[in-house]
DNA sequence: TGCCAAAGCGGAACATAGTTCCGTATAGTT
DNA sequence: AACTATACGGAACTATGTTCCGCTTTGGCA
């Protein structure tokens, strides 16, 4: 039902070497890189793209949805392999390197270009589920303050990234590091007030 | 000193009618408006707008100048017509009127455009000081209450403009006047905790 | 008033970008 | 092996920013 015929093997190689190609030409030239440039990365003619990609902002979009699942994935992994709170300051630094690509794209998300409506939705319904796990669960373990809640961490650490100064490399890293740092003690008062 | 040569009358003209098209332009289509639209509508050539304007955004710059530039003076003007509750309402609206024309600006601003730098200041530079001024003296007359400050007024204006939406026509500038409403009478409570 | 050099003008032409089209190639089926 | 739906490549078309240059206008001066 939900693929009525299957994609040929050429279609589908095609289709996840514009996917890696859109993404490394995002992550140098922002989102506005130019079709011309992502199709030759991928070894593919410009027709090639837009028969998988109608739009411009179709490729844009299926990129961004596909490094959200992988970084939704990740949560999982890490959870696997490593202690609690260790598992959480993993993925808050790979979620950090997940936006740090998204150069121009916030600007992209605000221009009110309908085709990135659902982008924000997507975000939240698959990150923050993640994160949510992630952290309750190092909360639970005694490995991260209790008074934090995701829907705060989330943006915070986007925000600290999408401001990223190029004058003052290495920036937004340090600050989602110190964020880190403070989230996995306890806090220095009780939190009342 | 300040100019080496006087511009020549018909130059001046047609520098005047590419902002009054421009404005409009940017107010109907954007920011993003095409320069042969704008050429159009001021009855020039391509030519002569970079002749003048020797980049796209030298234009919007302009613009943007000019409105702000409007603005302010408003506040004197609207500070000499009427009492200070009055005239301190009336520019907020006059603001509001502003903000509503730079659709697609905010991004532009956000977009890391090293053309876009200087407008922040310019904008908090001369739009500050009028603002302080009106409430300063409606305060002082009894019009305003006294605990807010223009510094957070001017962003929370613009941001309940920039972020209004198609859907709901009129909201922002519904948003404004309760807003003004609150602004006009004296705390409920006691500002203290 | 008439002349003329500087300043200004218009729009064709160029560069780059998104998008469409169509003749050719190929995967997968019979 | 033959065949057909699917997919491919890239030239061509459209839209937009920008440049260039021959023609026109302005304003000072004789």
């Amino acid at each position: 039902m939900t693929r009525s015929r299957p994609v040929r093997a050429d279609a589908r190689r095609n289709i996840d070497a514009l996917l890696a190609a859109a993404k490394a030409a995002f992550a140098d030239s922002g989102v506005d890189a130019p079709v011309r440039d992502i199709a030759a990365r991928a070894g593919v003619g410009v027709g090639t793209v837009y028969r998988h990609f109608p739009q411009r902002s179709d490729l844009v979009v299926a990129v961004f949805q596909h490094e959200v699942d992988a970084c939704t994935a990740a949560a999982a992994e890490l959870a696997a392999e490593h202690t609690p709170g260790e598992a959480l300051a993993r993925w808050l630094r790979r979620y950090t390197e997940f936006i740090a690509t998204k150069r121009g794209l916030a600007a992209a998300l605000h221009s009110g270009d309908p085709a990135f409506d659902a982008l924000p939705g997507y975000f939240d319904h698959h990150l923050r589920p993640a994160l949510k796990s992630l952290l309750d669960t190092a909360v639970a373990a005694g490995q991260a303050r209790p008074d934090v809640d995701p829907d705060d961490l989330l943006p915070a650490v986007a925000n600290l990234c999408f401001f990223d100064d190029i004058t003052r490399p290495g920036h937004a890293r340090r600050m989602v590091d110190l964020l880190i740092d403070g989230l996995c003690r306890t806090p220095r008062l009780p939190s009342s007030a």
